[in-house]
RNA sequence: GGAGAGGUGGCCGAGUGGUCGAAGGCGCUCGCCUGGAAAGUGAGUAACAUCCCAAAAGGUGUUCGAGGGUUCGAAUCCCUCCCUCUCCGCCA
C-alpha cells in the first residue's frame, strides 16, 4: 500500500510514477472520492463531537438532579443525523480503500524503463557455461531413470506435480540443507519453522491479496485458509502489528517451506518437467530493516542468494527487472537466472525484492526510531535463496555425464553421504 | 469436540452505564539528589485518522481482541466470531 498522505498531497506525481509500470490511475475519480470523503468526515466528526458534548451534559445534569428531557431529545436527533452521514462515509471510505489496495508500489529511480521481461537489464554474470562433448539432456530425461516420476504424481494429483525418489529425493533434501546452513552459518539469518496455511489477512499484508486471488490455493473451511505461495508470507507476517526496538534491526529470517501456486495465468507454459509446479520447495530469505538501510540490504540479500549458486558452482546472471516486469509489492527487484544447458539459456531461480514500506504499511510493521521517538514503518525485503526444485534441475543438467549419470557438486558431498555420482 | 476462565496502553494490571484515553505498578525519557552511581525523589511517556498548516503548536474524531446491537451516552449490557489459558475426550 502506498502512503495515503502522498496520495492526497501529490496525486499527479503518484499517477505518473505508476505510469512507468503501465498502470493507469484514474486521477479524477480518485480526487472526487477524496473530496467527498473529506466533506463527509468533517461533518461526521462535527456531529460526533456535538453528540459527545450532549451526552456528557446529560451525565452532569443527572448528577445534579436536573431535568434532562430536552438534552435526551437533542441527543436522539443528533444520533439519527450521524447515522446517515456515517453510512455514506463508510461507503466512500470502502471505495477509497479498494482503490488503494489495487495500487502497486512506486518504483525506485534506478529501475530501468521497459514494458516486459525483454527490457530487463543484465547487471553481471558469474561462471562460464560448460562445453559439452555430447548433446546435453534436459532434467526430465536425466531424472526419470533416477527416480523423477511425473506419471505417479499425475495419477494422485494431476499435472504440475512430481514425485522424487531415492537419491533424487536425497539430493533435493541436500540442496535445502546446504542453503539453510549457508544462510544461518555464513550470512547471519535465523531459521524459522512457520505455518503453511495462513489466513487472508496475512496475504493482504504481503500484497498477494486482494489482487492476485486467482494465483493462490484456497482451502475450504470456516475460517478458510490459503496455502502459502512463498515463505515470504509467514516470515514477513512475523512483524505484523509489531513495534520493534531499534536494536532488533535488521531482522534476518530464513525458512525452508513448500510453496503452492495455482499458476492460473501460465497455462501451456513450461509444462514439461519441474520448472513450473503447483508445489515446490524454496528456501526464503526475509530482511526487516531500517528504511535508510533497505537498498544496501537488497544488494546484500541478493549476494546471499548468489552465494548459493556460487557454492554449487552453477553459472548464473543477475538481472535488474525493468518497470513493467517488477512485482506489484516491490520497488526494485533483482532476478537470478541459472544456466540450463538443455534449454541453452538462463532461467529464473531467485527473485530478490525491496518492498520498502509497501508491505509494512499493510502489516502495520513498525520500529521505534530513536531519532524521532516515533513508531515508523520498517522496510521489508525478500528473496529466494533459492528455489530448491529449480536448483535440482540446474544441478542435474549442469553436472550430467555422457552416460546420463550426475556428478555431485563439491559443496553437496557432505550432505549426500559421500556419494560422488548419481546413477 | 465438551466444560470453565480470560483477552485493557511498550509490559503487568485496576476498572460492570456518564466529567474514563482509562487508577496503580514496571519500563523508558528528562530533572533533582551524588565526587560518580545505586537508592530516593519530581515531571513526562499510546496509536491511528482528520482539520488547520511552511513547520511547530493546536482542534476534532476513533481505538480497551474483531464485528454487530441496545442507549442521549458503552472498556462496562446483549449477540456473533477469533484467539489464549485450565480440565476432560480424541489424535500424529
Amino acid at each position: 500500500m502506498l502512503d495515503p498522505k502522498l496520495l492526497r498531497s501529490d496525486l499527479p506525481g503518484v499517477a505518473s510514477a505508476l505510469a512507468r509500470r503501465g498502470f493507469v490511475l484514474d486521477v479524477a475519480a480518485f480526487a472526487a472520492l477524496e473530496e467527498r470523503r473529506k466533506s463527509l468526515q468533517i461533518e461526521a466528526d462535527r456531529l460526533r463531537s456535538e453528540r459527545n458534548a450532549n451526552a456528557k451534559a446529560v451525565g452532569i445534569a443527572k448528577s445534579k438532579a436536573l431535568d434532562v428531557a430536552a438534552l435526551l431529545a437533542s441527543g436522539e436527533s443528533l444520533g439519527a443525523g450521524l447515522q446517515s452521514i456515517e453510512k455514506d462515509l463508510e461507503s466512500v471510505q470502502a471505495q477509497i480503500t479498494a482503490l488503494q489496495m489495487s495500487l502497486p508500489n512506486i518504483l525506485d529511480a534506478s529501475v530501468p524503463d521497459g514494458r516486459d521481461e525483454s527490457c530487463n537489464v543484465e547487471v553481471r554474470r558469474w561462471g562460464v557455461p560448460r562445453e559439452f562433448a555430447f548433446q546435453p539432456k534436459d532434467h526430465v530425461a536425466l531424472g526419470e531413470p533416477l527416480g523423477m516420476d511425473f506419471e505417479a504424481a499425475g495419477r494422485m494429483s494431476g499435472a504440475r506435480f512430481v514425485v522424487l525418489s531415492g537419491k533424487l529425493a536425497k539430493l533435493h533434501r541436500a540442496l535445502a540443507q546446504l542453503m539453510l546452513d549457508l544462510h544461518t552459518k555464513e550470512h547471519g539469518y535465523r531459521e524459522n519453522y512457520v505455518p503453511y496455511l495462513v489466513n487472508a489477512a496475512a496475504l493482504v499484508g504481503t500484497g498477494q491479496l486482494p489482487k492476485f486471488e486467482q494465483d493462490q490455493f484456497a482451502v475450504r473451511g470456516d475460517p478458510g485458509f490459503y496455502l502459502i505461495p512463498t515463505a515470504e508470507v509467514p516470515l514477513t507476517n512475523l512483524v505484523r502489528e509489531q513495534i520493534l526496538a531499534p536494536e532488533r534491526l535488521p531482522l534476518k529470517l530464513v525458512a525452508h517451506t513448500p510453496c503452492f501456486r495455482s499458476e492460473a495465468g501460465a497455462a501451456g507454459k513450461d509444462t514439461r518437467g519441474m520448472i513450473r509446479q503447483h508445489q515446490f520447495d524454496k528456501v526464503e530469505l526475509v530482511q526487516i530493516v531500517r528504511p535508510e538501510a533497505s537498498y544496501a540490504a537488497l544488494e546484500e540479500l541478493t549476494g546471499h542468494a548468489e552465494n548459493v549458486l556460487k557454492a554449487l558452482e552453477l553459472p548464473f546472471r543477475v538481472l535488474s527487472l525493468c518497470a513493467g516486469d517488477t512485482g506489484a509489492s516491490s520497488a526494485k527487484t533483482y532476478d537470478l537466472e541459472v544456466w540450463l544447458p538443455a534449454q541453452r539459456r538462463y532461467r529464473e531461480i531467485s527473485s530478490c525484492s525491496n518492498c520498502e514500506s509497501f508491505q509494512a504499511r499493510r502489516l502495520q510493521a513498525r520500529w521505534r526510531n530513536p531519532a524521532t521517538g516515533k513508531a515508523e514503518l520498517v522496510h521489508t525485503l525478500n528473496g529466494s535463496g533459492l528455489a530448491v526444485g529449480r536448483a535440482l534441475v540446474a544441478v542435474l543438467e549442469n553436472y550430467q555425464q555422457a552416460d546420463g549419470s550426475i556428478g555431485i557438486p563439491t559443496a553437496l558431498k557432505g550432505y549426500m553421504g559421500g556419494d560422488t555420482l548419481l546413477r
